[in-house]
DNA sequence: TAGATTGTTAATCGATTAACAATC
DNA sequence: TAGATTGTTAATCGATTAACAATC
């Protein structure tokens, strides 16, 4: 019987459990609960438009209203990494900014790579939603003859088998996984070869991985089911 | 400022909040919490494999052990819509399985529609999960005239304009929105006035829908931000 | 100074876990 | 009957919210 022993980051919705504790870390003194961290990515989205916007300060309470979270809840969230807000004012859209972009480490880039070529990864590869973003797609590999060797947007699809040897030049620290369910285990344990420090899974299937890399799965057969079960459960509009 | 009113269904990590609670459905007398149901979707999933492999009964300790929950969790989410098993023997696999399925609704076809032809909307429409699954995927559309028209899959990309009308024809009760930011509004209001019940949302923005359309969000950015926090931050393997 | 707003401590809420009586 | 296992009640844990002193 297989025990899940890897690390895994997020709430059970994400597929995970077991928050484990933020390790030394300039930025992290404390213990941040994961749903601070998802609301912080949410956060920085919010400022990067205010930036775009030309809002220079802003309060918790006129954040709150335009994350759809509560002007405490952004106070606490912000609170264990530190005080960045002046009382009486509000923050600094620009400094918060910054620090919140260090603090979730998107001030330097990160090289991704992709196992699995089908539609999925085909699709994540040409993602338009990279550009100007912290994140590049270096590498997509598949262990599927047929596709090994076609080109995909500007990569060249490579054998999955050769992912440890080739990531020493790709330096990938972060692996995607969209193959079939079946083979969902030993793509991660060839990224996990490769020596990406966080992995985001698309296969509708758990994996188990070292406790130090980061785990995280997107399933949308989940995601459908708990509608579905939403689905004429939901109150009406009060009219 | 626009505050946030839809209904939307999960934990924050998946960019919801404000779980509203289940209307009279001959199977949810209790109001079963959500992170439950996200469960009740992966013990489906665990059930369907035990079907296969020939099980015939299952305690809540051997699934606890397959699906990395503990087995006073199981009970407890199996609690919420009845009494499933026998003392001092476990669950019917078949039973159990044919039960969640109802009370997920899943016993059914839905219908689903994307709003959105570019790379993702075209990789879900082919996704081949959704053969043999409750869901599948009737009808494309997209606003953009070089797209519309076009063949993808078995299917013709229509005017996102006509959404509401042609899906008198679809019948779809689920959209899911592939769309870029900007779009994502309007294509959750024309998926409204189409008439589906639940939305999922793959664009990286918030949306509003009136509180009886089930609505979820997947966001690939921010499980690609929150990941990039743990990087280096996860204790490593105790060795 | 008065008004606004932060950061934090304490109270509340909700979900998970432990303990255990019921029952196959 | 004894052993296994359920379903539930009570205890615990963790996250959110309320209250408020500090400060711009």
């Amino acid at each position: 019987m297989k025990e899940f022993t890897g690390a895994r980051v997020g709430c059970f919705c994400c597929l995970a459990t077991g928050v484990p504790e933020p390790v030394a870390l300039p930025e992290s003194s404390g213990k941040a609960p994961e749903p601070t961290l998802s609301r912080l990515s949410f956060y920085l989205r919010s400022l990067r438009r205010l930036v775009k916007e030309g809002v220079k300060t802003i309060s918790s309470a006129k954040m709150a209203g335009r994350c759809g979270v509560s002007a405490v809840q952004i106070r606490k969230d912000l609170s264990y990494f530190g005080e960045f807000g002046r009382p009486g004012i509000g923050y600094d859209v620009q400094h918060l900014l910054a620090r919140l972009t260090e603090i979730m480490q998107l001030d330097h880039q990160h090289r991704v790579v992709i196992v699995g070529a089908g539609n999925l990864g085909s699709a994540l590869a040409g993602y338009s939603g990279f550009v100007l973003s912290p994140f590049q797609v270096v590498g997509i590999f598949d262990n599927n003859f047929s596709k090994i060797g076609r080109r995909l947007w500007d990569l060249e699809i490579l054998d999955a088998h050769h992912l440890p040897e080739v990531n020493r030049e790709l330096r990938a620290n972060i692996g995607m996984i969209t193959v079939p369910a079946d083979a969902a285990q030993e793509a991660a344990d060839l990224l996990v070869k490769a020596g990406v420090r966080a992995i985001l899974n698309f296969a509708p299937v758990m994996i188990v991985v070292p406790p130090d890399i980061a785990l995280r799965n997107v399933d949308l057969t989940r995601e459908l089911e708990v509608l579905c079960y939403y689905i004429n459960r939901l109150p009406a509009p009060p009219e």
